[in-house]
DNA sequence: TCACAAACATGACATATGTCATGTTTTTAT
DNA sequence: ATAAAAACATGACATATGTCATGTTTGTGA
C-alpha cells in the first residue's frame, strides 16, 4: 500500500499562491479569468521518500505537475525487473496522457527521489482547461511531443548502443537536467545509485558499478550517488555519440 | 537526395475528395465550416517504395496523415546503425510533435513500405486548426499521449527482455496492427525483412534469422518476408510476456 | 527465361554483459 | 557512538548476442 501525502501545511488545498508557480509554462501561459480558475482547482501534495504518488494499475484520477523536487516514473516486469523511464523535474507535467482515457490506468509507478511536492487536478478541470484554453492545449501538444521524441531517442540509444555508452548518455542529460558548475566539476543535485542508473539505462547493477569504476580512473566522473560530479563532459559526450 | 513525390492524379491539391477520409479520427472530429477549412488545407501526396518523405534533418515543414499504406520511422547512428521507431499506418499522426517547434528539425527519417498515400498541412494551418477547434486539439493530445506510452512500452521491453521475448512483442503487436485473419492463421499485410525486424528489435539481421528459424520449427511461425503469417498467437503472448 | 541481386540460412568464434559469490565501505537509524 | 542495512566493489564464470565467412534460396528486372 502506498503511504498517505503529507499535505503542506503552508499551503491550502485549492489555491496554492501565485508566486511560487512562475516557473511552470503551463501556468505562465494562462490569463486573467482562466488564470485564476485553473489556480483555484489545483491542489499542493507533498510526498516522502519510500513513499509512492500513485502505483502502476492505479486508476487514474488526476493531471500532475511536479512543483518541486524529482519524481521518477518506472515500469516493473513480472519477474520483479524495473525499467526507469524518466526523472521528472519541476515544471514537468504528468498524466496528461492516460488521464485522456476514461478508465485508463496508470502505465507506470511514480515514485518521489526524496521530498517533493507536486500540483493537481482532477481530470474533469483538467479537460476544461484544455476546452477552454486553445494556449494551454497547444503547450500540452508541445510538452507530449517533446517527450515523444525523448522517448524515441531513448529507445534508438537502448537498441543501437553499448552499456557504456547509454551510461555517457545518461550522465551526459542528467548533468544537463539537474547538474550546477561547480570548482570541482558539474554536480548532479539528484542522488542516484548505481542501481538507479541500471534501471535507467537498461544493464545490472554490477556492470554499472565496473563502467563508473573506469569512467572514475579515466577522470570522467567523480563521488558516488551523494554528490556525483561530472568531471569531463566532453569525453563523455564524446564516448556517447562514439 | 529525396526524389520527388508523385502527386495524386485523382486528387488535386487543396481538396482530396471527403468519402475517402472516413477513416481518420482526427478529421471526423472536425464539424461544418472547421472540418472544410481543414480539409481545403490538406494536400494529397504519393510516395513509393525506395523514396523519402523526410529525412533526418530536414527542416519540418508539414503535418502529416497516413491516409493508405504504411511509413516507416527511423533513426540513425553517425555509424550507420538504424533503428525503427514505428510502423505508422492509416489514421496515424506524424509531425504534429517537432513541428510545434519553429526551426526544428525532423529527429527521424520517415519512408513509406510500398505504396502509401498521405495527407499534409503547412504548420501555420495546423497551428490554425488546433486554435479554432478544442477537439482537435484534444483529439491531437491524445493521440500523442498514446505514443508516448507505446514509445514508453518499448523502451521497458528494449530495456528488459531478451532477443527472442522483443521478437514475440513485435510479432504480437504487428498481428493486432496489421493482421488479417486466414485459414492458417493470421497474415501480416506489411511484408518485412529479417533486417526490419532486426531494426525494430534493436538486434541484428543473423540473429532474427535464427529465432524465426526457431519459432518457425516450434510452428509459432510461417512464410518469409513475403507472406509472413503467425500460427501461435497465444504462445508468442507466453513468450512476450515470460 | 535468364542473370543478378537481395534475402535467408548456418557455422565458428569473439565478446559484452549477466549471474553469483564474497568482501569492503558508506549511510542510516537507534 | 554503535549496530544494522544499504551501497559499492571485484572476481570467476556462464551465456546471449554480435561478427564474419560462406552458401543456398528467393525475388526481380532486362
Amino acid at each position: 500500500m502506498s503511504k498517505q501525502p503529507s499535505k503542506s501545511s503552508s499551503n491550502r488545498a485549492g489555491s496554492p499562491s501565485s508566486s511560487q508557480l512562475d516557473k511552470i509554462p503551463l501556468l505562465n501561459i494562462l490569463r486573467g479569468q482562466d488564470r485564476q480558475r485553473v489556480l483555484h482547482e489545483l491542489t499542493e501534495a507533498r510526498y516522502g521518500k519510500g513513499e509512492f504518488i500513485f502505483r502502476e494499475g492505479d486508476p487514474t484520477e488526476y493531471f500532475h505537475i511536479v512543483k518541486e523536487g524529482t519524481v521518477k516514473c518506472v515500469k516493473s516486469t513480472p519477474d520483479g525487473k524495473e525499467c526507469t523511464l524518466k526523472m521528472l523535474m519541476p515544471g514537468d507535467l504528468f498524466c496528461c496522457d492516460a488521464a485522456a482515457f476514461d478508465g485508463a490506468s496508470h502505465p507506470g509507478t511514480a515514485q518521489p527521489m526524496g521530498d517533493v511536492s507536486v500540483l493537481r487536478m482532477s481530470k474533469k478541470a483538467y479537460f476544461e482547461m484544455l476546452r477552454r484554453s486553445p494556449e494551454a492545449a497547444l503547450e500540452v501538444i508541445k510538452y507530449l511531443g517533446n517527450r515523444l521524441n525523448e522517448a524515441q531517442e531513448k529507445t534508438k540509444i537502448l537498441a543501437t548502443d553499448r552499456a557504456d555508452q547509454r551510461l555517457a548518455s545518461l550522465l551526459v542529460d542528467l548533468a544537463a537536467r539537474s547538474g550546477f558548475q561547480d570548482s570541482q566539476g558539474i554536480k548532479l543535485t539528484v542522488r542516484l545509485t548505481r542501481q538507479d542508473m541500471a534501471n535507467m539505462v537498461g544493464t545490472t547493477t554490477e556492470t554499472v558499478i565496473r563502467i563508473m569504476s573506469r569512467f572514475k580512473r579515466d577522470q570522467l566522473v567523480a563521488g558516488t550517488a551523494n554528490r556525483l560530479v561530472i568531471r569531463n563532459l566532453d569525453k563523455l559526450k564524446a564516448l556517447a555519440s562514439a
